[in-house]
DNA sequence: TGGGCGCACCTTTTT
DNA sequence: GGTGCGCCCA
């Protein structure tokens, strides 16, 4: 077959295969998504009928990718194969499915923080005070018990502690009432389909000969019910094809399960198993790395990746100052390389441990005027404004969403406080009429004001209105004239702040996302297609490839990609690996895949940065290099950047010492705390201040004695002042440089306090 | 009833 | 450094 000649041997057997079992064990870097794509296009080729495959992803992009390359191989054909998330493909088929389980095909799917909203409630309900029980631990615990297919009653029997007995209790109420409210959580989608082919033998059999191959990308991260649910499908026709890599499992915190992978062999005894083992991606040196670091973990399957390509750069080691001076760093790295490689923007990109250390890198390249994109981070239908929108097109949609209900009831003021909501929820349970019957028609509650009732019942009209306009009007125009008729847009633009602007920037967008989306989807283009869109699209699914500019992620979102140049910032104990109090073992370990899929992110060059002050929860910490630093041979490393000597991996191991230095670094903290933070507002500005002009004609005051920040040289005093305005010059001594003479307008010199 | 203000808690990572 | 919650006052 020509098609498959563009692979390599082991790549081509992979792809050929067209029944059976297979197993792909795909290093990173090794042209797994080519095997994948190949394998579907030949088994169009072979015939097979693109709607009898089933392709199965954990991203969107992942997901659009796949279907693009197999366009490009195949033609339109490939329109017609099934490729999407586990989430977004069976939300789909339980369109269709749901009505036997008791709910109605225009569900409501609820995100996590919808999810945290209804345990909220529930626990108002029960009188389990929040400062207790935390509503997200709640979450995360219930969220466990479904990955595991444990149910409220099971849950009942296993739960020993006072938590664990609440979070029954809430689990209990929390199934209840979603099913009530009619609408599913991320968990429901993958475990209402299990239930539906437990009960109904014809459901599963429709979708075993539905889906007759099978393809599942990253199989180290299915958990326990993704994993009953594909084999369940699989078990039909056996033509079943899983690729992963078990040194990139990072998702155990969700309950991914690394036995799934390792396990295939024996579900499937007949399988073929295929190991990619050639690298394309990275130079010689970053492979090194990555493996000096994978191998520190007990539990994995030995493989040896290998590459022809050229030894390449060493890995440089950047010790920063602090978080600011860290990402000044990479800024600065990312300038030089353009200017001396002629690199374009968008083969660089920053990856962290936490979203909460974007903001420092964001800053250095704000102020070094480097176009960048943030993956992740607050996603735009998180926001507040954004979801009280939502709200409202939901309960439009879905009128027993409570939730939804509950949300907008008072959005925007309309006079309905607390004490009438409790008075609704109160009637509601004992007349058993859900709560937007009783909204409709709050008559009959004596202990209501009149004006209460009146706003109560307006309130219901509205919805029921837009309800109604729904089978009439197209979902852009019925999100535009609700919009309009709750006055939102005006009441932002009223208020004036440079944050309502922004909210009502964002309503704008989101209408604009409404039309959008309606064009784009001439067969389903109803507002809950859109509302499933929105409740499934990731914040890693936002990446535009299109636009040239520096790529700013969490490592985790950065699995799958890969870029010439990455820098992996805060590689510190604590912070990454993260843990805090004693790290746990197998914690520790996923932390260590994690690093590997970092390191195997870059191609030619590899930058790993950490600094000596970190700021966390607003506080200083003096943070320790990471041991996955020290797990990499110092001959792969290029240290000659690092200003000062990283602290040896000795201080690291040993208990002692470690503790000293948390001692010791309580003593700083006092100190260095008064020295250098003082804020702002503080700083007894006397005569002495001189007014100096920076490049942009704004004033920056200084005098001596004030502590500065320097792009380049870091923190420094200012010992000696001279001219005024434009002319200001100032002598700063630096603490990494010593005593530098500069000409305040161009220095960009940022003030931090007396 | 609603808005404003101050305090506590927090943070992994995501479909 | 930010957000969400509770308390207090108009």
């Amino acid at each position: 077959m020509s098609l498959l000649n563009q692979l390599n041997p082991v790549q081509r057997d992979a792809a050929s295969v067209i029944d059976g079992p297979t197993m792909i064990v795909a290093g990173a870097g090794s042209g797994k998504t080519r095997v994948l794509t190949f394998r579907i296009a030949h088994l169009l080729e072979a015939g097979i009928h693109p709607s009898e495959i089933l392709a199965l992803t954990f991203t969107n992009k992942a997901a659009k990718e796949m279907k693009e390359r197999i366009e490009k191989l195949i033609g339109t054909k490939a329109h017609s194969v099934w490729a999407g998330t586990f989430h977004s493909i069976f939300a789909r088929i339980l369109r269709h499915e749901c009505e036997p389980l008791g709910y109605t095909r225009s569900f409501t799917i609820y995100d996590s923080d919808d999810s945290i909203g209804l345990i909220k409630n529930i626990m108002t309900g029960m009188s389990i005070s929040q400062q207790q029980v935390n509503p997200r631990a709640v979450l995360s615990r219930i969220s466990g018990a479904k990955n595991q297919m444990i149910s409220p009653p099971e849950y009942e029997q296993l739960a020993k502690e006072f938590f664990e007995q609440k979070v029954s209790e809430i689990y209990t109420e929390y199934v209840k009432k979603l099913h009530k409210n009619n609408a599913m959580d991320f968990d429901d989608l993958l475990l209402k389909p299990i239930e539906l082919f437990k009960k109904h033998e014809r459901a599963l059999e429709k979708y075993q000969y539905r889906f007759k191959y099978l393809l599942v990308d990253e199989y180290q991260d299915t958990n326990r019910a993704q994993y009953v649910l594909i084999n369940m499908i699989a078990q039909k026709f056996k033509n079943i094809c899983v690729v992963g890599d078990d040194a990139q499992s990072i998702y155990a915190f969700r309950g991914a399960d690394i036995k799934n992978i390792l396990d295939f062999e024996r579900d499937y005894p007949n399988a073929k198993v295929f190991r990619l083992e050639q690298n394309y991606r990275s130079s010689k040196t970053i492979l090194a790395a990555a493996d000096s670091v994978i191998k520190n973990n007990r539990n994995q399957i030995k493989k040896t990746l290998w590459t022809d390509n050229p030894k390449g750069e060493k890995i440089s080691v950047i010790e920063a100052e602090d978080d600011k001076a860290e990402g000044v760093h990479i800024a600065h790295r990312i300038q030089e390389h353009i200017t001396k490689e002629k690199l374009d923007l968008k083969n660089f990109a920053v990856l962290y441990r936490t979203n909460a250390q974007s903001r420092s890198v964001e800053d250095a390249m704000r102020r070094a005027g480097i176009p960048y994109v943030i993956i992740g981070g607050v996603a735009f239908y998180q926001r507040k404004e954004i979801k009280d929108v939502l709200a409202y097109l939901r309960l439009i949609v879905n009128p027993k969403d409570e939730e939804s209900l509950l949300r907008v009831i008072n959005y925007p003021a309309r006079g309905i406080g607390d004490t009438t909501i409790e008075k609704l929820i109160e009637h509601s349970t004992i007349t058993n009429l859900s709560l937007l019957d009783i909204v409709m028609n709050p008559g009959a509650i004596s202990s209501l004001s009149d004006r209460a009732k009146n706003s109560v019942q307006q309130f219901g009209k509205l919805i029921l209105k837009y309800a109604e306009l729904r089978t009439q009007i197209s979902a852009s125009e019925i999100a535009r004239a609700l919009v309009d008729e709750l006055g939102i847009l005006r009441m932002y633009k009223d208020e004036g702040t440079p944050e309502s602007l922004g909210r009502w920037e964002n309503v704008q967008e989101l209408l604009s996302a409404v039309s959008e989306f309606v064009d784009a989807n001439k067969e389903h283009p109803a507002l809950e297609n859109f509302l499933e869109e929105v409740a499934l699209v990731a914040a890693t699914d936002s990446i535009a490839d299109e636009k040239n500019s520096v790529t700013l992620m969490t490592l985790h979102a950065a699995k799958g990609l890969e870029f010439p140049v990455v820098f992996i910032s805060g590689v510190e104990e604590g912070l990454f690996p993260m843990y805090q109090g004693s790290p746990d073992p197998s914690e520790l370990e996923e932390e260590r895949r994690l690093c590997y899929v970092g390191i195997t992110r870059a191609m030619k060059k590899l930058y790993l940065t950490y600094t000596r002050i970190r700021y966390r929860f607003g506080d200083v910490t003096y943070p320790v290099v990471s041991r996955f630093l020290s797990e990499i041979d110092d001959s792969l490393l290029d240290k000659e950047t690092v200003r000062r000597p990283a602290y040896s991996p000795t201080v690291i191991s040993s208990l002692a010492s470690s503790r000293d230095r948390y001692l010791s670094s309580i003593q700083q903290k006092k100190t260095k705390q008064t020295e250098h933070f003082t804020p702002d507002a503080e700083v007894d500005y006397d005569s002495e201040t001189q007014v100096a002009t920076d490049s942009f004609g704004e004033e920056i005051k200084l005098k001596v004695g004030v502590y500065v920040e320097h792009e380049v040289f870091g923190r420094g005093k200012v010992t000696l002042m001279s001219g005024r305005g434009e002319s200001a010059k100032a002598v700063v001594n630096f603490q990494s440089v010593g005593p530098k003479n500069l000409m305040v307008k161009f220095a960009r010199l940022r003030v931090l306090g007396a």
